[in-house]
DNA sequence: TCTGAAATTAAGACGTA
DNA sequence: TACGTCTTAATTTCAGA
């Protein structure tokens, strides 16, 4: 698809408070609301834009254990098994394959450390699933996601 | 804050449309739009839900690479200065100081294998910084930031 | 792309439990 | 304190130019 300048200046808009009205969107941007509400929904349709969604703060609502675990899988299985072995647990905020020495990387969010103890537990006891190795959050710096 | 079962119900719908009215919300958690919208604020002055944001596919506007870079700081610096210069580069997705080899973790998405490497050098070269490991993102399986 | 009208929604005031 | 209802202003949505 096709995106131009004021395509990315809406999104830019939209990312930074996804619940502006398309008048105000059209008005930073020089477009009729209508106009713009039409571009919002061509970019929906073509997958650019997913979705809207509320930003929350895991802490306030009790995930306060945040880590990293490098995966290391097992000659037999694809990284991509590894990946969905992963995505089974609702802690895992993602999952990805990497280069390097780790098969993949992922990010979890627990409710607590005996919780994410709980979660490493059960993604290292899969066949698929080799060694793992994993780094504890001590403080976040950005979170621009 | 005080957050009760309709909060954190109010929560995930509006995790999941971000632009949902409040009468939709009211009506899938039983309460009336103001209701609800009374709860929202709320959560948005405790800084329970933060905003709202409309969610982008980075390969559809070019963020084509990604990938994760693991830094180790100088004796003399702290993990949070190192947090920071991470910080400075439009490129960085997040960052966080972690336990174990490491002392921080930055997860960096860019344009391409070049963008990516120009964002590398510019952090490694940074006093604070004494050496970089990266890993490139080969194929992503969840993402549910 | 804009305009304009109809339907929907947001936002706030008011009364109640 | 938290809820629902009601009212008004703003917004969305879709027609047509």
């Amino acid at each position: 698809m096709r995106i131009d300048d004021i395509d990315e200046q809406i999104v830019v808009r939209l990312r930074d408070d996804g619940r502006a009205s398309f008048a105000t969107v059209g008005a930073a941007v020089g477009l009729s609301a209508s106009a713009v509400k039409r571009r919002v929904d061509r970019m929906l349709d073509a997958g650019v834009i997913t979705g809207f969604t509320a930003v929350v703060d895991p802490e306030a609502l009790g995930w306060t254990t945040e880590a990293y675990v490098e995966l290391w899988c097992a000659p037999s299985s694809t990284p991509a098994q590894v990946l969905a072995v992963a995505a089974r647990h609702p802690q895992v905020v993602s999952a990805a394959t990497i280069s390097g020495e780790a098969d993949a990387l992922v990010h979890v969010r627990a409710t607590s450390v005996h919780d994410f103890e709980r979660v490493l537990e059960r993604i290292g006891a899969d066949p698929a699933v080799v060694r793992t190795k994993s780094a504890i959050v001590l403080s976040r710096g950005v979170l621009r996601t």
